[in-house]
DNA sequence: GCCCAAGTGAGAATGGATCTCAACTTATCT
DNA sequence: AGATAAGTTGAGATCCATTCTCACTTGGGC
């Protein structure tokens, strides 16, 4: 994702594009894997140490929301963001290395189907998120 | 699940089978529907007042070890619990009636495969729940 | 430039979950 | 049954990620 995009992206919806929402957005994208919002507060605090935890933590709420970033569960109750594009939802997240691949969609959308005919339940969301080891830790574990 | 096959799991694994996590299991497994560890607390105090916290709380998290119950995720990071046999471990969860349904295992099964064929990735565990409105709530909601 | 709602930061507050530890059970061994 | 070792328990303290508060600042339309 490009700086331009995440700009216009930020403003979507009414925001306001703020050095520090663009500086938090910026950090995620180039992190390519998934981060605690307490991890990126420390990595963004590097090079803007006047930044405030609560601004980090708003700002990735806000990102979710608008789509820019999924979130979802590390062990201990911590919650990890990647960003990510308004298509893919659904992740591979290597619980070693935490670098996160998204899930092809047309590989998703048959389950959404037999879901739906074979369970009378309106799916609203759904959260699947696979844990598991990446080809480049996978070896390394054996 | 009765009460003997929640005696005969609960000792499995050189666990001791003690009154409080027999009554948590109960508890749990009477529910049929997603409880977070506080709601499952406060409803067995009403019968046992003198049970701790704690207990509960660690009587929740060895049924997760031993597959007797499994967690996910609430809104606000709270986890929530559902009995459920070794094999069930995904979930249609009701958003407005909490009530959870288990999602049909030959449905997952394709999608695991498809994983494995198309990503280079080990999967160790899925969290693959579906939120949306049950075949009882849909219509009231409409 | 003016205005004001949205956004910010520092610290306090919240609250679910976990830890501590002495007292208590359970299962086993003799 | 009595002794014993180890797993469990309960109450409260503690932890810590997250959210809240509120005075101050800033973005962006006018």
């Amino acid at each position: 994702m490009t700086t331009a995009s995440i700009d216009t992206r930020l403003a979507a919806g009414g925001r306001r594009r703020t050095a520090q929402r663009v500086v938090v957005a910026e950090a995620l994208a180039s992190a390519k894997r998934a981060l605690s919002a307490q991890e990126l507060y420390e990595r963004i605090r590097r090079t803007h140490p006047t930044i405030g935890r609560a601004t980090v933590y708003r700002a990735l709420e806000q990102q979710v929301e608008d789509r820019m970033a999924s979130r979802f569960e590390r062990e201990g109750h911590v919650s990890a963001y990647i960003a990510c594009d308004a298509e893919h939802h659904h992740h591979l997240v290597c619980t070693n290395c935490q670098r996160v691949d998204d899930l092809a969609e047309e590989i998703v959308a048959p389950l959404l189907t037999s879901v739906g005919r074979r369970h009378d339940f309106a799916v609203d969301h759904a959260a699947m998120d696979f844990y598991g080891l990446c080809a480049i830790c996978r070896p390394k574990r054996r």
